[in-house]
DNA sequence: CGCCTTTGTTCGATCCTCGGCGGAAGTTGG
DNA sequence: CCAACTTCCGCCGAGGATCGAACAAAGGCG
């Protein structure tokens, strides 16, 4: 049955979050007493998970031990699937990327070919690294499109065909796999690495299509269908003649969306197809795509300023593609959401570009694996196998 | 130290939630011996937290004794404060109701005058059932306007002139007070009582304004400042000369709350001054009062299926006094959610009226003193003194 | 009326945790 | 340089808590 709070699982948390660096800090933090506490790590030690290193400064008496996660021996996958592309990042258990690779892929070659492109790269960064197949835990997955989580099966996915309801995780054969969407991923990247003190995050990618995580508690929010965050197709207003491929018309996406304002400048005469088109246009300099993307901003603003009402964040992440020309983006967003929301939810609200930039997804999935991996009641089946 | 999982307060935990009734059930949920469980709910009879009843039917042996909760020596308090009214409800620590209370009083006469008014009526109704004040073990109470939960002091609050930071525990000395914003609160009675399955559930309160309560993964968000859920600041489409106390324009609850509809049927030559005069007019099938009734469900439609997409409820619940004629406002309510939101996330997506009506603040501020007190850590806290 | 099933209690065996003790390893002060 | 002090850590016996077997209780079934 389920163990005590205090059990080598909790114990770990501690250590892999950085609360506790020595037995002594544990024992304080955790309540029990030193000896048990020496008996815990003792356990985890034996398992591989926890590893001494030299002594630390001293206090004025015996210098304690130093206590860390071991990193050898252990390996962990983030995969980034877009829709032409595919990152993979091989991470050791402390969230270190050992090696990544990156390469051009359609994912609407279907499950079972973009599968095995990414076995191989697996294989392939395993090697580079020099650790054996079996060292591999877990692999977090990120894909464009709404997902069963619990099940790891894609849930009617818009630009994934051939991927409906396809079991993913049993592909990889025994090793544990977490398929979550890549914005989600993308928020706990973001969260872990640069805001993990921050209880409610709102990660936007802004690229093609506009989405968001959700990070509420410290954790993924994903809704009761696992569609939470799908904003892309709320409405804004003053654009009902702008349609969406989504059926309705005037939603942010049709609007706001690196396609849409591609698409917007071509009929300027410009050439822009896409929006990595729209920001080689803003940086070269283009007084169009910079008023383009600064009004997308706001409408992008007009959007989260009810969402910041409704939901109350201390966080906006803004990412994606067109987060390269972030400082455009974000003056019209930052001017709406503060004109538009209330006092109270924006007093104390941070709205900044995403820090962890390319890798965000990759590094995301891979922090998914690796907290499945940490989770007490996983490491307390561990301890006590 | 904190205790095991399968101590006396997540024994009591499965007892209350109806999931076990008999000490096999809880040796089967918990995993523990038979004898360990029989010692725990021994503990938690003498400590008169739970009571054995009459043998339940036999299942081919010894009919086992039913566990439920002792519903005497113990009471709760639920006081649902508003803008000019106090509802006080007595309840067990079942959640049932014992006695209750309503009068008329003007939250704008300040703490002191309220919670005097409140203290009062709490010694009538424990009086009325016969139980001395010291039986009464936490109470809950919401008010109209935003909390910081954690320490039970009303934060800005625009409607409670003199309550701004006022520690409202303190004002009731020893007894566990929990303050939280009216919405919420029924956001929580709702769910207790009509929803207890749904994960994530949006409570909407349309009255003179309009907010809205969170429920995710079974408990209340209230957000980084606790603001969360206030939608009755987030812009519509189409509105942009109406103008909103809070300084913006096409706010939602400047053109469909309860006070706004009567202001336009006022200027319709009709005689309404607040949401209840909109009632009266549209029970009185008054056709101009029920086009706006319904226009206003399409305007709330319309914030609700940007909500409905970013946080995927399975359950929306509308609530308020406007939801005395919910078959019009739900009508167009469902109309614009189920056109503007997306299929995956509509599709298990049921909205509805409020079940718990007119006392759903009260009973919900009761449920919250009740689930703060039997919380595990609390009943692991009285077991062990 | 015996036998079976399920429930509940009692009690000794076992396992876990606690905390004191002593040794280890450093700092401080003379 | 050494003694006294502080902190850290392993060892071990004492004290609890949990377990499971054995037994008693209470009803169904043939």
């Amino acid at each position: 049955m389920t163990p005590l709070p205090g059990s080598a699982g909790d114990v770990l948390t501690l250590i892999s979050a950085g609360s506790a660096t020595t037995r002594s800090d544990l024992a304080k933090l955790t309540g029990l007493a030193r000896s048990t506490i020496s008996q815990r790590v003792d356990a985890l030690i034996e398992r591989g998970l926890v590893e001494e290193t030299e002594s630390g400064e001293s206090t004025g008496g015996r210098p304690p031990r130093q206590l860390r996660l071991h990193t050898e021996e252990h390996a962990f996958a983030g995969v980034d699937l877009g829709a032409t592309h595919c990152r993979v990042a091989l991470m050791d258990i402390s969230g270190e990327v050992l090696a990544e690779c990156e390469d051009g892929l359609l994912i609407g070659e279907g499950p079972e070919t973009v599968l095995a492109h990414v076995d191989q790269r697996l294989d392939h960064l395993l090697d580079r690294v020099g650790r054996p197949r079996a060292a591999l835990r877990a692999i977090g997955i990120g894909v464009p499109g709404p997902v069963e989580f619990a099940t790891g099966r894609p849930n009617n996915p818009p630009i994934m065909p051939g991927w409906n309801d396809y079991p993913v995780p049993e592909y990889f054969g025994g090793v544990e796999v977490l398929v979550d969407n890549d914005v989600n991923v993308m928020a706990l990247g973001e969260h872990r690495n640069a805001f993990p003190g921050a209880s409610h995050l709102l990660f936007v990618k802004v690229g093609t299509g506009i989405g968001c995580g959700i990070i509420a508690e410290g954790t993924l929010h994903r809704g009761a269908q696992g569609s939470a965050g799908d904003i892309g197709h709320i409405r804004v207003s003053g654009h009902d003649d702008a349609g969406c491929r989504c059926g309705n018309s005037a939603c942010l996406e049709a609007v706001a969306g690196g396609a849409a304002i591609a698409r917007r400048l071509s009929e300027l005469g410009l050439s822009a197809e896409s929006g990595g088109d729209v920001v080689a246009l803003v940086q070269a300099g283009d007084t169009q795509a910079l008023r383009l993307v600064r009004e997308a901003g706001r409408l992008i603003g007009e959007v989260l300023a009810g969402l910041v009402n409704f939901f109350n964040p201390e966080v906006i992440v803004i990412g994606g593609a067109l987060s390269r020309v972030h400082e455009h983006l974000l003056a019209g967003i930052r001017e709406t959401v503060y004109r538009r929301s209330l006092p109270l939810a924006t007093h104390h609200l941070s709205i900044t570009p995403s820090r962890t930039g390319i890798n965000a997804a990759a590094l995301g999935a891979g922090i998914l694996a690796i907290e499945h991996y940490l989770s007490p009641d996983n490491i307390n089946r561990i301890v006590n196998a």
